[in-house]
DNA sequence: TCCGTCGCTTGAATTATGTCAAGCAAGGGC
DNA sequence: GCCCTTGCTTGACATAATTCAAGCGACGGA
């Protein structure tokens, strides 16, 4: 890892409050790893044994059943995924795979768990961002639930507009096949929910959007508090 | 609360491991509650100043936006709900009411703080169970983003019959129209969705299901370890 | 430059799901 | 016993979403 990455891994909330010792710990047993897109880094059900931080790119967590393939999440630096599983050492429960030119960070689970076990600090951190996680799920399984595609794909862009600067642009990081999955549809519908919106000022060019009018997408999305607010 | 539940909720797992002082101080602060079915008991957006456990009864986990409704769970006893909120401080993302007759014991969300801060085996368990929850609401996410609603309710039939002893009968402790919310369908495609069973053997009468045909049903549900096993 | 691939879009048809309205059976209150 | 409410079902229809097939445009390799 290059000596001024180590110091971003640390400002995590994730690592920030603990003893110094105990995060040079961490990272002398982790190791980094670069990987081209659309390398696929564990499957579901295998054994959890590293927790993976991304450092750089992007992943994609998804979920294959009956023939069938979905995204639950795209995650991005600097932030980590299947904590849960590294911390119960169970299966995991989704894939992941590289979306972009990716570094990742692994730190194998027993590790994570021999600190958490005498870091009383680390330990409150990773409740934190287990609540957190588990509150991003929610959200997400509320978001499914109570509304339609294209209201997802809207409170999709309004999200990722007010996040990416707020300045009427939005860049997808992904393509939109993979944003289809990420929202819950075919392609195609996608596809067709950006047609449905382009009366609400949204003006799509490849994996780039323009949001001109979103007074009026914020009326068609109705964003709530409790399903779109990060903080909350 | 009677003497012969303190010792049902200090075997819960998330109570088990803890030292019997901070159990006792947990206890001496937290208050039983009674009440009749169709209470709410939480709103969504309310602050969690109470970590709730259901003694008796049934709690259902709900959520509205859009004027829509839906169910996220049924809280069963002897377990918790809404903890991830409680140890963060953070407002409920969902709503919750019995479901029936219900004793929910109560206790100050500051008091599971401190507790958690100075009893590691607390600590560690508060871990797993949120772990825990955390891989239900993915499983959960994943049966509705990978399945019809014919198939989540074959599966649901399926794993509660499992559950509830492997009899070849369900019986169904919520009325229909939630089990619908649950499934994420309305009361009238439920309906439609036991009539497209009946081939395979569910057979309704109320409340109370009979599976005549699992094998045949199980063909058509396809459960799938990393959705269905409450274990994995 | 040409040609193929790939990602995306579009159209047409089908299926899944929701909505609205009516009906029916069971149970409680009177 | 009667009536009303409640929970559920059914039918007819409307909307949402998927599927299959074709087409289009950008890009890269030969």
């Amino acid at each position: 890892m290059r000596s001024n990455e180590i110091p971003m891994v640390r400002e995590l909330d994730l690592f920030a409050e603990m003893a110094e010792a105990n995060f040079d710990d961490l990272m002398q047993v982790a190791y980094l790893q670069r990987f081209p897109p659309q390398v696929q880094l564990i499957a579901e059900g295998d054994p959890a044994d590293f927790l993976h931080l991304v450092i750089e790119g992007g992943v994609e967590l998804f979920a294959r059943a009956n023939g069938r393939e979905t995204s639950v999440e795209i995650v991005r630096p600097v932030s980590t995924f299947i904590l849960a599983a590294a911390l119960e050492d169970q299966p995991f429960l989704m894939s992941a795979r590289t979306v972009a030119n990716a570094r990742i960070l692994m730190i194998p689970s027993k590790n994570v768990r021999a600190v958490f076990a005498r870091d009383a600090d680390f330990a409150r951190a990773v409740v934190r961002e287990l609540s957190g996680r588990f509150r991003d799920v929610v959200k997400s399984l509320k978001n499914h639930k109570l509304r339609n595609a294209v209201e997802r794909l809207a409170n999709y862009l309004l999200h990722e507009e007010s996040v990416q600067g707020s300045n009427g642009t939005v860049s997808l990081g992904i393509d939109k096949r993979t944003l289809a999955a990420l929202l819950g549809m075919t392609p195609e519908n996608l596809s067709r929910a950006f047609g449905t919106l382009k009366p609400y000022g949204v003006e799509t060019n490849g994996r780039s959007i323009r949001l001109t009018n979103i007074d009026d997408l914020r009326v068609l999305a109705k964003p709530h508090p409790l399903i779109d607010d990060p903080a909350s």
